[in-house]
DNA sequence: GCCTGGCACTCGCTGCGGGCGAGTGCCAGC
DNA sequence: GCTGGCACTCGCCCGCAGCGAGTGCCAGGC
């Protein structure tokens, strides 16, 4: 186990490194901090934590920088989250107050998350399967054409084409819609399925194809639209990542443009509370200099999808991990409200 | 006027420093390009080229490169387009075939685009304004709360809440619900207004606000969806910008983000035939050092919106024309059959 | 036993100077 | 008007030396 100073020793280096983005010796340690003890004692210091693999040395004779395993520590035992001020609360009110829609929610996020914390800003869509129906409808385009909306408790719609086996008449259609919605709405998407299964056997004979059609239409959709949508912005402040980063960027934009990446990045966090990724801690390749802090948000006491930012390992983390959390609770209020 | 030769003698500079990437130099161009004359004439011939302000040399006494002015006239008078070779073809309807919806075609289209031409793509959605009204639908959610919905020929669809002013029956809804469809269906977004302005006078007097409150809505949507959405791709090919690129490739990156940018630069594009804008000519700033490629596509004889790329002004401009028109054109025949 | 000052050593960074070579402009000749 | 020749420019590369931040180790003191 590290002493307590040890353990001094490396919140100083990281917090330093993370403010000069360079290496930090052990003199330029001692005078920035009060340590209260020689800088040969933290040379000494130095020698152990690299010597357990906190810290690394770039090039013989350089000062130290913290290794993924370094930040780990730093992010479990030494940082808190750091809250936001109140001017920033005021801002992300502000800010977030004149959305008018769940794109706009969305797209406010974003923008948010990405000023906040000066880097790459991941919001997802509130996903369906947790969310819960307020609405179907079904409507008639032609005799033998329907078209089924569906609208979430989140605000989302989706909508899709049914071509049906033989025209359902209105009355037919009527009664359809009706026994639909007594028994979805209000329901989770993902009980669906079972809500409606023993639906088609109560209509007539000739309208029980429609409605077999529509229901699988339906849980279709259901499938489909599961998989997630998500929005990213603030991809400019992955050009503050380093000087060296034809090389660090590149991987990074790519697999932030593959939304399957992003999807199972957020997806691997644990559901409550925030977590933290570090460097090579991320499955993906691409992302292996980067940390991830993602938080799940939602509208009631249960998150329904999750936010978060990309950065270098090198990053402010209270101070991130504060902006994330303090933006994922403001949208759930949002969210709530609506 | 430039003689013939040195019109010859400033595509071969654009062609090898579009390939190479370096100043090209006069023996270099008489070895590749078979001008029939000496370095010593190529030379001159430079000069002149230089003084005109086609081309320019980073420090003297090194190879020269093309100027905006240079590109222009090298695209204007000097570049046909490029048709794509039969695999290309082949690539691309591949690529289209399995797209399901609106969203996927646009997303599809965007990845395909970036592939082909190794740039970042652009593309708006179909607009609002020049498309038609396919179907109204009016849901009752509660007694006084409606839903619109809007579905447009592109297969997009709108919606949008309604508190009205006193509760309305079900029969009066259908009548509205009628009487609207029968009038706007078929009929471009920008003529609705027109079509349903006398539309409360002919309902009973009880009714009239609530139809009034729906129709101020569907006008509100109408114009507030006119505003329009993109999506972008490509973003990782910007890393083969240049070698200096952090302080290229931020700026780019930060009006790439701006869809109000993006949305006055394809809309600067006319609207037909393809727009290239050369470095300075984008009014934006940060684009200084791109070049935008654009074109309208449709789904009928008329453009609905537009489609681009964004790359640095050394890029394969043939080549990427005939990308860009390409794939407009394959949109385009997606979207009617749809 | 732990901390400290001292000391020799490492090694990346910077600046300097010279040689190289691609490229240019100019000029005289065909 | 084209060409070969020639002197010149200047950016780039390379090697070298000096600097200095930083280290590891050691002997001595609390």
């Amino acid at each position: 186990m590290l002493s307590e100073r040890r353990l001094e020793v490396l919140r100083a280096i990281v917090q330093d490194y993370v403010g000069t983005e360079e290496p930090v010796g052990s003199k330029a340690l001692t005078e920035r901090h009060k340590l209260g003890v020689s800088p040969a004692t933290v040379r000494n210091d130095m020698a152990v934590l690299e010597e357990e693999g906190f810290i690394a040395q770039p090039h013989t004779s350089a000062g130290r920088i913290p290794t993924d395993k370094g930040y780990r520590l730093f992010v479990d035992k030494l940082a808190g989250v750091k809250p936001l001020s109140s001017p920033e609360r005021r801002a992300i009110q502000n800010f977030m107050d004149g959305a008018v829609d769940l794109d706009d929610v969305v797209a406010r996020t974003v923008r948010l998350l990405a000023q906040l914390t000066r880097q790459v800003a991941v919001v997802q869509y509130p996903s369906l399967t947790r969310s819960t129906v307020r609405h179907v409808e079904l409507l008639s385009l032609a005799p033998a054409r329907l078209m089924l909306v569906l609208i979430t408790d989140t605000g989302r719609v989706e909508q899709r084409m049914i071509d049906c086996p033989a025209p359902f008449g209105e009355t037919s259609l009527a009664d359809l819609r009706a026994r639909l919605n007594s028994r979805v709405v209000g329901r989770r998407f993902a009980d669906v399925p079972q809500l409606v299964q023993d639906l088609p056997e109560s209509f007539e004979s000739e309208d029980r194809g429609t409605v077999s059609t529509v229901l699988s239409s339906l849980l279709e959709t259901l499938v489909e639209e599961t998989e997630e949508r998500l929005m990213i912005g603030g991809t400019a402040n992955l050009t503050r990542f380093g000087h060296d980063f034809p090389l660090t960027i590149r991987p990074v934009l790519e697999a932030l443009e593959e939304q399957v990446v992003l999807l199972k990045l957020l997806g691997e966090a644990t559901d409550s509370g925030m977590t933290v990724r570090i460097g090579h801690e991320n499955a993906h390749e691409g992302l292996s200099s980067t940390s991830v802090v993602a938080v799940g948000y939602g509208s009631g006491d249960e998150a329904v999808a999750k936010l978060g930012v990309v950065g270098p390992t090198r990053m402010d983390y209270p101070g991130t991990m504060g902006a994330v959390r303090a933006v994922a609770r403001y949208v759930g209020q949002i969210l709530a409200e609506s």
